[in-house]
DNA sequence: AGCTTATATTCCTTGACACGTATATACGCG
DNA sequence: CGCGTATATACGTGTCAAGGAATATAAGCT
């Protein structure tokens, strides 16, 4: 159970490694489909994916020569939870203006 | 309306900035109150709240001498936007997992 | 105007990271 | 077992970001 850590910070601050997540987030890929996606060399592909399978953002499972990458959803769940109490300030800044906006179209509509 | 780029990525992927965020989001904060609070140099304080701010992440206003910090909602928000997909797919696995449970409990219950 | 407080910026050194090239490991197959 | 495919690692190099110390800017105060 791999928690979110400095390494998962980090390897998100890369947009190669955002990228290769925004594709494996449509399907598990190998190595090689990463590559022909992202016109990334091979080795620089294999590299990036090592830091983001280190921080805990993607899983591999072996398939004869082929290593398929996927994303670890459970770490992507982890990160939401940091970003959840800002969210929850935003939300209560929308409420409160929709709240503004719901008093005067009731008055309007004399509910 | 400043929008998530590399910067914002960047400026998060360090700690001690992630810490000055979470200080800020409980309450805006003039940079001597976060110096007090972390620990870190004034310096290195302020540095880190310009990366911060050219990032978007936070806002400033002056008062005075004071130049009170606070976290920007809106660029959260879109960060949120960024990791909304992979919540999603979570979120459906738990689904089918609570749907998989409710099942089992609805046929004992003969609902 | 001088003094103090509050914050920002500069300079310098150091360490981390990205990329390319070359090479190593692993697996399957004839 | 030798060969091809698929992926990982090692090495050298250039770039960039972080921290400390010193200094600059800005605003209030007497």
């Amino acid at each position: 159970m791999a928690s979110v850590t400095d390494a998962t910070w980090t390897a998100l601050a890369d947009p190669h490694r955002r990228a290769m997540l925004d594709v494996l987030r449509v399907r598990a890929c190998a190595v090689g489909e990463i590559v022909d996606e992202l016109g990334f060399t091979q080795p620089t592909t294999s590299k990036h994916l090592r830091v983001l399978r280190e921080a805990g953002l993607v899983r591999v499972r072996t398939h004869a020569q082929r290593r398929i990458y996927s994303v670890d959803l459970e770490q992507m769940a982890e990160l939401d939870a940091w970003l959840a109490p800002f969210r929850q300030l935003w939300n209560e800044r929308l409420d409160a203006l929709g709240e503004h906006l719901d008093r005067s179209e009731d008055e309007a509509k004399g509910k």
